[in-house]
This record gives structure tokens, sequence and C-alpha cells, in this order.
DNA sequence: TTGTGGGCAGAGCGCCGACAA
DNA sequence: TTGTCGGCGCTCTGCCCACAA
């Protein structure tokens, strides 16, 4: 058996000292000076212990101070592993014996933007895209290359406690750093996770890779931007789609005992695998298949029994026991374009083995994701981080558009939303819950941080499955289009340009491709029972009485309501509960937009994000106006209804319907 | 299965670089200014490639000449791995691309004196030294820590050479390097092999100890040395003991295969094992023993069959398959002081997997091995080596008294000699061959190297498996006595001292350490059909006539022959092929010697090593003077022939009768 | 004395349909 | 439609002795 792990070189950059070299033993911090920092989506991943004894190697303190101040420090990169910046403890033995412990090391891959290339040697591996995103889940969209994106470390932080499988406080404040980061994503490249195979004091952890995917993404923060990143960002909420053809099936006990093969689902056998030639007695095939290391497994595919059922015989055992599959764990076939197989898995969140504490410390590992972040921010420089889809409780980093959507429909407490999560076959399931508070979620490291901000109860009695809190961009609320981007976008202050496309048609484009649900056909098929939004059309009410748009963003306007209107992810039925209006900060007369390359300062062109305050609201509350829909968009919605697109209104429906997209994509 | 793999800290000092930065591609090769240095006993043990791109780290060729040339070279020790001093190359790619490769790091642990000690963390593994040695063979002994030694670069590079399973020249000529270097030996460990898993270009070869055996050594070399570390380095001669209680077998077909057990030898069972009850029908019991990792097997042990046979079963499958064992390869089982039984494997000399040329160059590693070398002899500073002894070809550090005999018993061609080889059955045979010529095996790079610079032929067909080359100091030849010390030795200019001593009793001790076949009983089991030394005598009577002996020398002297005539190693019956007599170089007048701590410079207080220059004698040549024994030796022998003890002189034994010590110390 | 191989029992793997959820 | 189980044949392991070197 050969256990392999990639060796990459990196780029270097120095490290300097944040504090003086300390007399006595503590903890001694580096700031890290780093244009990429890595931050590992498992930290245990790889995690030497690296012991520099400073009486052996000769160096005095100051000696020591200025190899990890000086410019070259090499260290960092020895043997392809990134091992600088996180967290230096220093402990001095005795009064000649001085240890310095260098606790957290990452492992990356160089971002393939050429100069890190190894030309010439060893393989590239190309991971499958569709493969790579079948395996992540379903819920699992990354941000377009080049597109602008909002990083929140509170998130990064979560993942890391997460992957260290231990409660943590979330580690030391770190200051300077906000609490989310506009960034430019410059880069994304999937990968396999390693895993680590001994992880005992001054022992190598012996890695090879998995079957868990994770995603690499170098960000680098931007104090502005333009347009055309503003467009990329947009696009990408498209990005999410799964495979088409495939299937996931949790495995039972008898998938994965050593007694017998795997059932196939039916429609599943006839969607993916070739078709099976019913004129043998009994019909059987080979299935060749390949995962995500390019291997290929072979199985006799079979159709058999009384009654008859498809069966993979031969070859399956070897593949659960190489995969070290049980019951519970996902297995998934994709047909790809050019009707091959690939074969992925899904290790079900088994108990991993927890990094030891006196290996690494959950500080350490804290401070390193957050002073990369740091640096990078103070310096605008790009920094690297793992997203790893399967193991962080939250995507961390979260397209701009997306974000500013969600921001400009307010929420309040007492508010209804639907939220979608991932169900066992690997379908989407949306649940009911209602806010219950908007707080900090740490008030004294992450005030006014809109991670997790909200708190919310679940409808359902299993909600303990659920997270109590969540942020704005998780849950599915009413969103006013035309606060996808500021209205000022809507109407450039630039006269307009031959050969520049039409601003309207353009900004159009933008808003379908912002919601990708409403496809190019509408489809009423997993409509929701409620066709309105509760919030965002009286936001809209008011901004139309307000008269800040213009005829021409009016008639745009229009079309996208009749779009949100027939998508049944929009609203809830309960009018009555429809709740507070805070009046976004619109756009203010000083603030500047700009077209094409001209740069926008992000931190005044977008409205400050001031702290909820909690408030209760009734449907008497005099404060909320309720505003009619506009005469047209009525009558849509009345077409729409008689033509039986649209479900009619449900009338006492206390537990809320739930809908659920099969994982084989009927 | 955990694979695991210590991780340690160093020494460290700083590099200094031998040549300017180059302009163009080519090898940098980096004069080591280390304090120590590892040579890897197997070089594939540990290899990562390593690159760093001197763009993307920010450095320019100035900044990395001195990031190597400055006192912080933290990266040599990264992760307790040494990885400096060996070889850099570099490689420049394009105009703005650079490589770095160090090519050849080697795994190396801390020295045990203390200050790399790593208190509190980790068990520390106490290597069982009766197992070691055991393991290691019969011919295996290492000096004392403390004892003076000859180390040869050459036998260091054919350890390296046969470790990269490839046939490679030496690699390229070392200047300022002498072809021996006489050392102090500060320390010496014993270890356990790694075994490298993968060794891809790019991948980090995984590792795990194995069962094989190796000594570490720490050597300084020595300008002066002092009495006690030549009566040290003497003693030494006398630690090559094997365990008394312990059988080694050579793995049957049977032994590994998965149908049946293993078959004990009836005697092992008897004299190693516990006893069998044998009123229990039929006789068994549970075996248990440790291994070298301290890892206990428990097998069981029954006595059944027709006829009766000492059987292992349960237990036994499991540990072939464990260690890999094939047939061919040993087993031997010892029972220490305490009764326990410990175990340990030796594998046959199977095709290891040979690293690849293109991971890290012959070239390298040779260098690598010489730099540490020829520092550490510019600078009398320690350097660090390890001795393989089931790979390499011949053992490289050699005691200095041994080394001393071996030069003072004058060679020449046609001389006939035996040499000792290791049996299947870990036992020691003898060889007989004859010396063909001397010569230089590298006239280029080591020139006057006393390196295998006897071409032998060897008396049986089988010849083909023993060296065509060996060293004095690896055949038995016969040894003056008197000048394993030259004689202004064994006559102090100082006058006695009270409480010192006396120097004759003491000189006597020394000289029985110097020759432990002797024992403290005499033994004529395996003695030699010849009695008689072939030159040496004829040495000592030149030395006789020419009056350098006092008569208190001589009466020592007696004694010394004695103990010579009656050892069955000494000499052959070939009288009619006594050969030349070369003078050896006797101490000069201006020579100065020492006792107890004063300084000697070996270089003049040796005689100079000539160059032998081939010459044929025969005995009828009239240069070679055939002188009689003295009438007391003549006595002595008389004597013991008459007593039986030892052999009547044989008439025409063509060919040589060989001796087999049993394996089982019988 | 000990290496090899046949006999043979037991364990486990894995293919099959029965049966039921 | 598919999860589980009994049946059962096959291979492999490993303990026994016979036989022969």
């Amino acid at each position: 058996m050969l256990l392999r792990t990639r060796i990459y070189s990196y780029k270097a950059t120095p490290l300097s000292l944040a504090s003086d070299f300390p007399a006595s033993p503590k903890i001694l911090r580096l700031q890290p000076a780093l244009d990429s920092v890595a931050a590992s989506p498992t930290p245990m991943i790889v995690c030497y212990r690296f012991q520099v004894l400073l009486q052996n190697i000769g160096l005095q303190a100051t000696a020591f101070r200025s190899n990890f101040a000086g410019s070259d420090f090499s260290l960092v990169y020895f043997c392809g592993f990134w091992i600088g910046g996180y967290g230096f403890e220093y402990k001095k033995v005795n009064s000649t014996d001085c240890r310095v412990y260098l606790m957290n090391f990452a492992k990356m891959k160089a971002p393939p933007n050429g100069y890190m290339e190894n030309p010439g040697e060893g393989e590239r591996k190309v991971m499958n895209s569709e493969l790579w995103h079948a395996c992540a889940g379903p819920l699992v969209s990354l941000p377009p290359v080049g597109s602008l994106v909002v990083y929140f470390p509170q998130g990064h932080s979560e993942q890391v406690a997460a992957s260290m499988q231990k409660q943590t406080d979330g580690g030391p404040a770190y200051p300077n750093l906000p609490s989310k980061l506009i960034c430019m994503l410059h880069n994304v490249t999937l990968h396999l996770l390693i895993s680590n195979i001994g992880n005992h004091n001054m022992t190598l952890m012996l890695t090879a890779e998995t079957d868990e995917v994770y995603a690499q993404m170098t960000l680098q923060p931007v104090s502005k931007y333009d347009h055309e990143a503003l467009l990329v960002s947009d696009m990408g909420l498209r990005q999410s789609r799964q495979p088409a053809e495939f299937f996931c099936k949790n495995l039972t006990a008898s998938d994965t005992s050593s007694h017998g093969g795997f059932s196939v689902p039916r429609r599943a056998a006839d969607k993916i695998f070739p078709p099976l030639d019913f004129s043998m007695q009994p019909p059987a095939q080979e299935i060749v298949a390949r995962d995500l290391h390019n291997q290929t497994w072979t199985f006799r595919h079979i159709y058999r029994g009384q009654p008859k059922r498809h069966l993979l015989t031969s070859g399956w055992s070897v593949f659960v026991s190489t995969k070290r599959l049980v019951a519970g764990d996902s297995v998934l076939f994709i047909r790809d374009e050019k009707s091959q197989l690939l074969l992925g898995i899904r290790h079900a969140n088994r108990q991993q083995p927890a990094l030891s504490s006196s290996v690494i410390s959950s500080d350490s590992m804290h401070i390193g994701v957050l002073a990369a972040a740091a640096h990078a921010a103070a310096n605008s420089s790009a920094f690297t981080i793992f997203y790893n889809p399967r193991s962080s409780p939250s995507e961390f980093v979260i397209p701009l558009a997306k974000y500013n959507k969600a921001i400009y429909a307010q929420v309040s407490i007492g508010m209804r939303f639907r939220m979608m999560f991932e169900t066992d076959e690997s379908g989407v399931r949306r649940y009911m819950g209602t806010i219950t508070a908007i707080s900090d979620l740490d008030p004294v490291r992450w005030k006014n941080s809109q991670w997790r901000n909200l708190q919310v109860g679940w409808d359902e009695s299993t909600a303990g499955e659920r997270p109590s809190r969540v942020s704005i961009w998780d849950i599915e609320t009413v969103v006013t289009p035309f606060y996808i981007c500021p209205p000022p976008f809507f109407r450039p202050k630039f006269p307009k340009q031959p050969g520049v496309p039409d601003d309207d048609a353009e900004i159009e484009n933008i808003f379908k491709r912002g919601m990708p649900w409403l496809g190019d056909e509408l489809s009423f098929k997993d409509t929701s029972n409620s066709i309105f939004p509760n919030l965002s059309l009286v936001q809209w009410m008011s901004m139309q009485q307000n008269n800040h748009l213009s005829a021409n963003q009016s008639g745009l306007f229009s079309n996208m309501v009749s779009s949100m209107a027939v998508h049944g992810s929009l609203g809830t039925n309960e009018h009555s509960k429809l709740l507070n209006f805070q009046s976004p900060a619109v756009a203010e007369p000083n603030l500047q937009f700009s077209k094409g390359n001209q740069q926008v300062d992000p931190s005044v062109s977008w409205p400050q994000q001031k702290q909820i305050k909690p408030m209760l609201h009734s449907p008497s509350n005099p404060h909320q106006p309720q505003l009619p829909l506009p005469q047209y968009v009525q009558q849509s919605l009345k077409q729409l209804q008689q033509k039986q697109y649209l479900p009619q209104q449900p009338h006492q429906h206390q537990q809320q319907p739930v809908y659920t997209i099969s994982s084989c994509n009927e």
C-alpha cells in the first residue's frame, strides 16, 4: 500500500515579530506579514510538532528574533508545508534551554496561477468539478473566480472549531479585524482532504488523501471595486447546480455488510447505468466508474431476485472496505456528458479523531486564521482560506450579491422564514422557523457582527438538529429586487455611450441571474402555498411612494415582481404576521458610483450596517402601513391562479408544508 | 494501521556558501560549516524534494545567498529533519524563475547527551542491545564509546551506494579529505531503520520503523589522543559476542506458508524455550517474546507429530504476515538474563525499492557524506554517521587497535589469508584466499588509500559471493604482537611513578585484550591445522636480531608467542609460501610518546603509511631469511603437540578446511 | 531431526432467492 | 420497491499426522 502526499512550494513573504522576545514562558505571537496565509480546513491534516532548542542551534535570543523578523524566513516553506505565522509558542525550559514550538502548520497546495506550477514533474490531477460538487452536496455553491464575496472570519473560525471537534469559545479576540471583509475572489481550486493517520506527540502524522472534498479560495480584501466585478459576483448566484444525471444513496446495513452486495435503487439503475440486455438470463453487465482520484472501480451489475431488483455484486465489497464505508455513509453515481460513470462517496459525520490538544492549541489555530485575514485586510493583500463544505457549519464566503440581497430584506423579531437543509438523499428540504431575537453571537469579540445574529426557533420538533442561530443570508426572506444594487447603480450618472450595452437590459439580466430559480421557463411544481413576499413589497411600496424610481425602472420592476410572484420560494402565507419595516439607508447624495473600471468605495457606497434593535411588531402595528399591491401585479397573480399554476391560498394550515427536491432530480 | 515516525530536534550550526550564487544553471554546492552532519545509512529513508522559487519567495539572489550564509539557518532543522549541507542543487528555470533544490536530507535522531532530550514527552524507547547485536549478526562489533577508531570515508560512501541500490562510481572527488580519519568515538546509539513507503517526485515519503537495525555514531577527528583512549580502543576489540542463549533459524517455505506453523529446531526449543510439561498430552505451552519495538508476540508451543517435534502454531502466521517474512528470512530467539524471551528478525537481502535518481542524485548523496567528514576533519568537530550493518558492504569505522594490528602485519602479493563470513544460521565461517595484488581501489579520488587495497582470489568456487577486494583489517593475518603499539610505547621514557600500575603487567593486559580469541582459558576445539604464523614471526626474528627489544620485553613476548601458537586462527600450513618481509618503519628517535593524559600526535607517532609496492616473492627468495624460532618457543610448541591439544601437521591438504561456528554456539 | 504435503474442520465471503416491510 | 435473512458453495486458514529426506 502506497500512501502519498504531495509536496508543493509556496509563495513566501517575511514574517515580523509583533512583540519582543519574551523573557519568561508565555505564548509568543507573531504578526504575520504574509501575502498568503493558509487556514486549513482540517487543521489536523498536517500538524508537525517542531522544536528548536535555542541553545542547541547556537542562536541567542536576539538572533532568534532576527531570524523570524528577518527577510529570509524560508523556514515557513520547508517541504511545501506552510508553517509560519499561526502561533509560535515559546517556552523557556531552564536558564540555558529555550524551546520554541511552531504550533500550527497547514498544508497548502499551490494556487494554479502559473508561477507555482511544477512543470514536467508529477501528474497534474484534474479534479472533476461535477463530481466534486455532487460530493459537496446540493447546497454548496462556490462563487466564481473574479467575483466579489463577503468573508466572515467568525464563520471561518467556526469551521476550525468544527474540525478540531472541540467546543471552543472561538479563541482569543483579534483586534482590528472587522467581522466581515469584502473581497475579490481571485482563485478557487477543488481538492480532497488529507487525513492524518497518527497523531502522537513528537510524531509525524502520516497522511493520505481521502474522498472528502474541500475548496481552496484566494481572497483579497478590497476597498474599491468596479462594475464588472459586481456583475460577476451577481452571476455567481447561478452556480450551484447539482449534476442532472446522478443519484445518491444512503448505504444500508445490508449494503455495507460482507454478506451481500449493493441494492441499486430502481430508478437510479434505469437512469444512470447503461441499459441492461434483458434477453440475458439473468440480465447482467459490468459497470466501470471513476472516483475523485480517477481510480476506476468495476462492479457486476445484475438484475435478479424475486421480485427482480438491480444489484451490484462482485467488486462491491472491495469498494466498501477500501473506502471504509459503513451504514449511513452515502455513495453517488453520476453519468457525465460523455456517458461515463463517476462515483463519489460521502462519509456520514462520524467522529473523527480529534486533534490532541497537547499537540496544537485551539487558540493558536484560531489566531492563525484571524491573523491571516487581519493582515490581508490591513495590506489589501491576498490570503488563502479553505472551505470544507461537509464539516463547516456554514458557508463563510458569501457572494456579495447574495449578501446585499439579504441585507436589504430587513428582518425583525417574530418574522417567519424558511431555510434549506440537505436531506439524507442529497436532496433539499426547507424548514420553517421564526426569528426569536436579534443579537450578537459574540458581543465581546465580534460586536455588531451579522454572523448568526438571528436567534431562531424551528417549527418542527426535530429542531435540535438545526441551528439556533442563523445569518440573514442563510434564510429565505423576500428580497427587494432593486436593492440588489443600490438605486444609483441603476441609473448611472454617466451618459450612455455608443457600443455600451443598454443599462436597463443589462440590469435586467443581472437581476435574472441574481434569481436563478427563475430559470428560463417557469416551473410551478414546487411552489409555496404563499405567493406574497412578506415585507419587501412593503418596502418597495414605500419606495414607490417616495418616488425613488424612475418610470423606466418601474417598468423593469414590474417584470421582476411578476417573476417573483410565481416563484414558490418566496414569502409565506402569514400575512397576519407581516412585520416591521425598517427603512434601509438608501443612497445618499454624496455617494459616488461608477461604471466600468472606475472604482467604488464600498465602505461608503453601501448603506452602513446599523445594529438591528429588536422590536416586536404586530399586524395591527400602526407603524406598518398595509399597502396595496400595484394593479398590474395583482392582475398578473390572478391570471396565474386561474391557470392553476399556482396553488390556491390555503385556509388554516397550522403545520407548514415542506418541499423536498428528490435526490434524483425528478 | 498506524504508521508513525518520530520527530526530533537537532543541533544546528550555520551554513556558509562555498561559492557565489551562480548566474547560470549548475549545481550550487554549500560547504557545510556544521558541527554535526548526518549521513544517512539508508538515504531513501527520508528524502523530501524541496523547492523554493526565488521569485515567489520574494528574495533576490543576494538575499538568497545571505539566507544560506547567514547565521539563522533554521531551515535545516525543520520538523527535526536534517536537511542542510549535503548538496543544494540550483536551477534557473527562466529569467524570473529560479529554483533551488535541497537534494539530500537525512533523518537523524538526537544524540542522547542530554541537551537534546525531550523530557516528559513521548516514551523513551530503550533498544535492547543484546537483541540488536543478535539481529546485526555475529561479525558486527561496535567500538566502545570513548575509544579511538579509524573512519574510512570510502567505506561510508560504499554504504551509501549500496543503500541506493545503484552502481555508482563513488561520486565526485572531494578535495582535502584524507582516506582515513582517526577519530574519537563520542557516542553510539542503536536504532531501527525507517522505511519509506512512497517515493514519487514531489511526494512525501511516508515512513515507518522496520526491524532493520542500524547504529548511529558520533565521531570527532583527533590529531592527538592520550593513553587511556588507546586502552579503551583496545578493549573494544573484545566486544563482539553474540548472546549465549539464542538461536537463529532460516525460515523455510513451510515456516512461512499459510498452511502451517513454525518448526522449532529441537535444541533451540530445549535451550531457549521454557521447559514443557511432558506429562501433558500433548505437551504444550504459551510462548511470549518481545521484539525490538518492545512489542510482545504470543505463540502456542506444542510438541507433537510423529515423530515428535516442537512447533509454534497459533500466533505464528500473524507474526509472519505482520513482519512480512518470506522463506529465506531469519528469525532469532534470545533468552535474556531474566529468562525473558526476545524475538528478532533478519530479512534476507531482497530487493528494496531503489531511490529514484530523479529525486536525489547519487552525487549529492556522496558529496554530503564526504563534506560532513571533511568539515569535521578541518575543524576537529564532531560529525555523525550511520552504520547499517546488514546493508553496508564492510565496516568503515574500525577500532584503532584493530587497525594498528592489521597494519603491522605487512602483507604482500601471493600471501594466503582467511576471512570470516556470516553463515545462513548466524554462524561464522572462514574462507581462505590469496592476495593477488595490492593497488588503489580508486587511484583518482582516493590515492594511497588502504580501503580495499588488497585484490584477492578465493579458494572455493563460490567465490563470486565474496569480495574481490578487501582491506587489511578484514583478513586474518598474523600480527606481530609487540607491534600493536610501537615499541617505545612499551618502555616509556618517563620514570615509573609510585601508585601507577606496573607498565609490563598493564601492557600484557592490553595485549590480551587485543587478542580476544585467547579468552581466559585455552580452547583447541576449533584450531587450525597450522600452528605457525607465517611472517610475523619472521618479522619478530628480525626485530630480535636487531636487538630492538630489551630482556624484559622478550620475557613478555615469550608468553605472547605461546598464546599465539596454541590458537588455531593463526597462520597457515603453507610454510613453503612464507613470503616477503617488508620491514615496518619502526619508531624513530624523534618520536614522542606519552602516558596518561599527555597528548600524542598520531600523525608522527605512528609509522608513516607507505604505499606498498607489489613484489613477488618465493620461498627460495634469497632476500627472505629463514630464521629459526627461539628455543623456548619451539619447546612450548612441542609440549603442546604432545599433549594433543594441537593437531599434528597435516601433510598434503590441497583443499583448505573451513571452520564453522554453529549458530547455536555449540 | 525436520521439511513438505494431504486430510480436514471451521470461519468467512459472497451469490442466491424468500419474505416482508 | 428494497432491506434483511437463511441457504449454501467456495476459498482460505490452520491444526493434525504421514512420509521422506
